[in-house]
DNA sequence: GCTTGTTTCAAACAGGCGTTTTAATCCACG
DNA sequence: CGTGGATTAAAACGCCTGTTTGAAACAAGC
């Protein structure tokens, strides 16, 4: 009875792989058998049929992706410090989707993409605390904002981060795969950080070199 | 010879509106034909198999794309106005994506996401000259900036309108249909332009109820 | 040891897929 | 009219899909 739940845990990791790379369609469940040492017939003994297990490999890989770093961006610290901190872990997951271990992320943004009755838990309770978090960051900066402009500004902080999950095929044969690798976690979250901060009022904008001018230099006499 | 070229034309659209909202994989060969009123054989005939066929509907709907407002950026304009005008027209198409008769740009989006060998023509013919139109206008801001940094603030702008194509599913469960539908074409071009125009130093940033200070009312003593 | 319930396995199932075959149809030209 | 090449049509082909079957293997209780 419990013996055999190692069946059921291998399949279910074996078909996130498979889902997060293929798509629900284009996986097959005779290769996810394979990769779990299963008998297709496991499958439906265990989940019953194919739309099951895509579900519930989703949900499993929800509840084993976040947890640690739920609390990262500091409630003390200033608006700015928070938001260089959300745009930090956010764009750091982004990136670390490309890993090739990191399908649970994968998935879970393939089910965004392509909502199926999985997708309401990853929504409750992954996604909306974080956006939720952002606009409370937002709001920090224009508190007086109607909702309208707050989902824009939110959008326009999200937008920039996940594009560099979304557009890197194109990136790629844009400005070469160098280019791509050029932009590093420090660079894009200082980049998309200063952009935003800057479109906000807090830090001064690029100057004609593209280059930001931090707080150290702005009061130089300071220190 | 000539006469039977429409059962072709028929198929290449059939093809292009079933592979842009279900993917190559997905479009069924029969259902293409049943849209175009055509013999399943007749793909094999005019194509040789469905590969090419897809090919040739991407091309085909390249071709008949673009063309009109290629140049739709005024050259002699300001770059403030330019830069405007640019993510006018870019925010344009990517909304229009969403309307059913714009399967033409949903199959371009989709072939240079899951690149095959029809992307060469596309990111030629229709990308590249887009992007580097985008950083010619960033670099009369920036004229020193590095390659690196102009890549970085390029995919600042893309980031921000494409994403209204990518996380619209997410973004109606987050916000609301209603939500995703107060941000329009007018809002968001003007939401954008501000956006990056101030992060680059050329407007005021946005005020503490998250509006944005237009010339009329800088230079108030003025006119 | 036998029974009972659970889990695995090889094999087969029906249906859909892209592709091919073979014959029928069309149409222009001599 | 008749001939030949281009186009269409119906049917079948082989393959692969998700799913199901029925029996075998296994462990536990009496």
């Amino acid at each position: 009875m419990e013996s055999s739940e190692a069946t059921r845990d291998r399949l279910l990791q074996a078909a996130g792989e498979e889902f997060a790379c293929k798509g629900f369609e284009c996986a097959r469940i005779r290769e996810i058998c394979i990769r779990a040492s299963a008998n297709v017939a496991a499958v439906n003994y265990h989940f019953g049929d194919k739309e099951k297990l895509y579900i519930e490999a989703v949900l499993e890989a929800h509840r084993c992706g976040p947890g640690a770093d739920e609390e990262a961006v500091d409630p003390m610290a200033g608006p700015d410090e928070q938001l260089r901190s959300f745009i930090r872990h956010f764009l750091g997951r982004v990136l670390a989707m490309q890993a090739p271990d990191d399908w649970r992320h994968r998935l879970m943004l393939r089910e965004l993409l392509h909502p199926s009755s999985a997708s309401d838990a990853l929504i409750r309770e992954s996604i909306r605390p974080r956006f939720d978090q952002l606009q409370r960051i937002l709001q920090r900066f224009c508190p007086e904002a109607e909702v309208r402009r707050l989902n824009a500004l939110a959008f326009s902080v999200i937008g920039q981060c996940l594009h560099y999950k979304m557009a890197r095929p194109i990136a790629e044969r844009l400005i070469g795969p160098e280019g791509v690798e050029a932009l590093d976690l420090e660079f894009l979250t200082d980049h998309i950080a200063t952009f935003c901060l800057a479109a906000l009022g807090v830090v001064p904008p690029f100057d004609t070199a593209g280059e930001s001018v931090r707080e150290e230099s702005r009061s130089s006499a300071g220190s």
